[in-house]
DNA sequence: GAGCTCAAAAAGTCAGACTTTTGAGTCACA
DNA sequence: TGTGACTCAAAAGTCTGACTTTTTGAGCTC
């Protein structure tokens, strides 16, 4: 379903990016852009382009006499939606998701809070509209239908925060659900609870009462937890 | 003081890429490569890495026939640490560090919490030690050794929790507590609260209570937001 | 063994030619 | 008058080859 045909510095891209992320060349390696342009059968400029890009991503170095070096991992920019929709797809997914769903529940919260105090009427519909169709499709294996009206509702939530940086994190709440929903188990309907705590979130919010729409998104973020403690156990406690 | 001779790439897109995010190219606007490369006397292979870049920021889109669009605010990739510097750097400079502090807000409390329960014995005393160094320059107008303390503070919280995404978030608190110290009102010494404050986070990481490092960074949290309302008026309200 | 020189390696830069896509104008036809 | 197909040119995309610059490490001297 990605296209096919955007052009080679993207297909180069979309395949070195991965390699990269996925640790199939570990930080300290060491590429010639040369090299590259052969392996992806392209012209220097072709790689050059590429190479910058995941420069300006912190995955690699470029040095004059010395080569394209890829960086350790803790300098990734990984909030680079592109880093991101990388790593989830590759094989470190698991703990991926877990930094991202812990991201959420810091975030959400407050995003909440806020957008009881700014959201517009419309968003309030809207997001009325969404808790409903949360509940109308929480039965008889709607899965898809269910992640729709999911993912609208936490998007209109970080919308209407009106923090621009809450926002920009639509995307990634997007794919943490859509990850969920198709990758990891979810044989059965969604969490009853969960359901209905959307439903008085969209509740609070329209009444412009803060805290408790802080307090309520809170409960669904610390649900979305224990879910990932069950499906993926956390790292090892190093005690 | 930022480095002069980085070669031409680095120095375009550092001249571009602050020209856009400070709007002085409109979203919607339509740039040419060549036209660009003649303007900034440099070859089409340098700008057209350039946009690359600046399209992997999403700060453009380039399209056969059409040109370089710059692309609408609402797409930026904002947690870009080079876009995030060239709008600190520019003239929603207010705005931006609103929103920067509602994350942070959002953030650190969490990422206090599990420190708390993360941290490493050595983290500990970092921590600890950091705090003291806050104690030590909170008077006399030591601001400079002050602001060097808080930063090193808050990027061993975040460090500590464990949490990768919270980690990547050290350089954004950096720029706005040295934003603060340095273009803000700051004649004055820290707020004493502030400073204790950061003393009992210090010792609710130590002693491994999660609850308590979180409600205190929440109130420091607070205090830095309370601090930026009276510096610079929230937006102004819907009512 | 410390310091110096130098050559090679790799990225960086440039210039020019060619290809591909696509928006817009044009013209014929209904 | 409107509509669809056709053409053309503009701009990005790609390739190639030559040249420059920085940097490192090997070899040399003292």
């Amino acid at each position: 379903m990605t296209a096919q045909a955007r052009g080679l510095h993207a297909r180069v891209l979309d395949s070195l990016g991965p390699a990269i992320t996925a640790g199939e060349y570990p930080p300290g390696s060491v590429l010639r852009t040369d090299e590259l342009a052969q392996r992806f059968e392209v012209s220097r400029s072709v790689m050059r382009e590429v190479v910058r890009v995941l420069e300006s991503m912190h995955l690699v170095a470029s040095r004059r006499r010395v080569g394209v070096t890829v960086r350790p991992t803790e300098e990734w920019n990984v909030y680079d939606p592109q880093v991101i929709r990388w790593r989830l797809a590759g094989a470190d997914r698991p703990r991926q998701l877990r930094s991202l769903t812990v991201l959420r529940s810091a975030v959400e919260p407050v995003a909440a809070g806020l957008a009881a105090r700014h959201a517009t009427a419309e968003q309030c519909a809207a997001l009325t509209e969404c808790a409903l169709g949360m509940v109308a499709t929480s039965r008889g294996r709607q899965l898809e239908g269910y992640l729709v009206h999911d993912i609208a509702f936490h998007r209109i939530v970080l919308d209407a925060s009106g923090n621009e940086m809450f926002a920009r994190l639509g995307d990634v709440v997007a794919e943490v659900l859509a990850g969920r929903t198709h990758h990891d188990v979810m044989f059965e309907d969604p969490d009853p609870a969960a359901v209905t705590l959307h439903v008085r979130v969209a509740e609070a919010v329209r009444e412009g009462d803060a805290a408790r729409a802080e307090a309520l998104t809170r409960e669904i973020a610390e649900g979305a937890l224990r879910e990932l403690d069950i499906l993926a156990p956390p790292p090892a406690p190093t005690t």
